[in-house]
DNA sequence: AATACATATGAACGATTGCTCATATGTTCA
DNA sequence: TGAACATATGAGCAATCGTTCATATGTATT
């Protein structure tokens, strides 16, 4: 009644809410980790991270796998490149892309763990 | 010249492409994954895990720490809860929501670790 | 230098996303 | 049962995304 944080004098279960508001991090840190995750969020990414996971691979051998252009692959690797996920190596006139890091890696195998777990059967019912 | 596998012929490294190409799961495995991970690539939903991270808060508690409307909150939920990245508890009036299992937590640590490792400052520079 | 090749990148367009608004569902209390 | 509350959900709209197309950049090879 009185103004906009209503819910303040109601449901809100003040403890709780305090220590999750204090240990929420700045909004940057949430902004990049979202930007960071948002990468992951496609098939064709994700299937050029399985395929460069163990052996790296040139934007030919990914753009021919894959069945999908060359400037598509090409976007989604900067895209990649640009969140730290993949890195690259020149040579000639190739370029050699494989996974950063072990973070990314893990990230991308505990995921996988995930969805595996549960199956996906029973996701849409 | 002779058909659309042009860049086989070509540039294509076959050893490296041939065990990748092997080692690529199933599309529906890329998807399902795809499709997990792209829930973690929104603000809002990366904020409510990292609120939800220790203890369980309802829906209201949420929509009151983020200041955003209830039927917001409510649907990003919903589709935390599609792909079992949140648990819920009902009580009374309220739903409970907490991080689903250890995988999430293990992403959401392994990704915060990873943006706050590298920095920020030189990504658009 | 000229050609061919491998990759990168800007613009544009259809598809998807995240919010709001309106409303439905389900619970508690009088 | 009826009113108040907490949450869920469908429709719609602006913003963002992933692709294609055209073209630019950079590297051998002749």
């Amino acid at each position: 009644m009185e103004d906009i944080s209503l819910c303040l004098h109601r449901c809100v279960h003040k403890e709780n809410a305090e220590k999750a508001a204090a240990s929420l991090p700045d909004v940057s840190v949430s902004n990049n980790t979202a930007e960071f995750f948002k990468v992951f969020g496609d098939p064709t990414r994700i299937k050029i991270l399985y395929l460069i996971k163990e052996h790296e691979l040139c934007v030919c051998d990914i753009s021919y796998i894959l069945d999908m252009s060359q400037s598509s692959i090409s976007h989604q690797l900067s895209m990649l490149k640009r969140e730290r996920i993949v890195r690259f190596r020149k040579s000639g006139k190739s370029v050699f892309y494989s996974l950063d890091d072990d973070h990314v890696r893990s990230i991308l195998e505990t995921g996988t763990e995930h969805i595996t777990e549960y199956g996906e059967a029973n996701k849409n019912g």
